[in-house]
DNA sequence: TATAAATAGATTGTATCCAATTTAATTTAG
DNA sequence: CTAAATTAAATTGGATACAATCTATTTATA
């Protein structure tokens, strides 16, 4: 490939993969507007569903997010009562975040939506697997 | 699968696109930051690099970006010389944007930069080809 | 054991994203 | 021809992202 092919819009694999990624979010959008949460937020709450309580270092390696952005996003959930957030006592410098029982019930609405979506992917089965692995290969290195 | 692993963070295909993405647009930064631009700002220049002169709206098509996000970041790059922008004569709704000779001039640095980029992406040649493919099926439809 | 180094979050500032609304220009219908 | 509908950008407001910096706490070490 030319030099001047590699800056073509057509030839990145970076540019999907941000096109997409914003795609989808926003397909996500009217079924998670019922809820009240923006998709940040939705995936937050998909660990704390799983764990109840995990401090926020923790949370940001899963969901690859730093301080600065789950700290506005975690006091926005206490305030709203789904989740609550407390200090460790044996490490002052740790925030432990719980799911509450409000925020546990949110789960039960939430439970309708892999299915909605899954009906705005066109991939088939077979190809959203192996999409999984490669985007799972681009992330685990 | 039960309704209740649907909704763990490991079952979605949303989650690793939205990660994967913003960790290579984060391995773009360093480069990217040599020429004082965002990744958004980039792939905003790539088209115009192509194309040397494109409305607001066709650039949003290409970009999957609407004229709350570029019009902010289209002014930026006039300011900075980069592009310049006037009303289409024959439809004064159009916008049209068109890129400097310092614009132009700013290519050559960019023409680095996919290089430098291909490191930092551990796929084969042939899965690379397979993302590509399967990111633009999610995205075109 | 003071002090340096490391760690966990919080804060700050800049640049997106995007839904929703508004404005101005053009096209379409009656 | 002219009011209504459509279209292209701009604007507004809320929520991220993230680099960089700061603060408080804990750990390591000379």
């Amino acid at each position: 490939m030319a030099k001047d092919d590699a800056l073509k819009l057509e030839n990145q694999l970076c540019f999907p993969l941000y096109a997409a990624s914003r795609q989808v979010i926003r397909k996500y959008h009217p079924y998670l507007k019922e809820l009240d949460l923006t998709y940040t937020q939705y995936i937050a709450l998909m660990v704390l569903w799983e764990e109840k309580c995990v401090n926020v270092k923790k949370l940001g390696e899963k969901l690859y997010l730093d301080s600065g952005t789950l700290t506005p996003l975690l006091k926005g959930l206490e305030q709203r009562g789904l989740v609550s957030r407390s200090r460790s006592k044996l490490d002052e410098r740790v925030l432990m975040v719980q799911i509450t029982k409000k925020g546990e019930a949110l789960k039960e609405k939430a439970k309708e939506i892999p299915g909605k979506m899954a009906g705005c992917m066109n991939l088939t089965k077979e190809e959203a697997i192996e999409c999984y692995r490669l985007l799972y290969k681009l992330l685990k290195e």
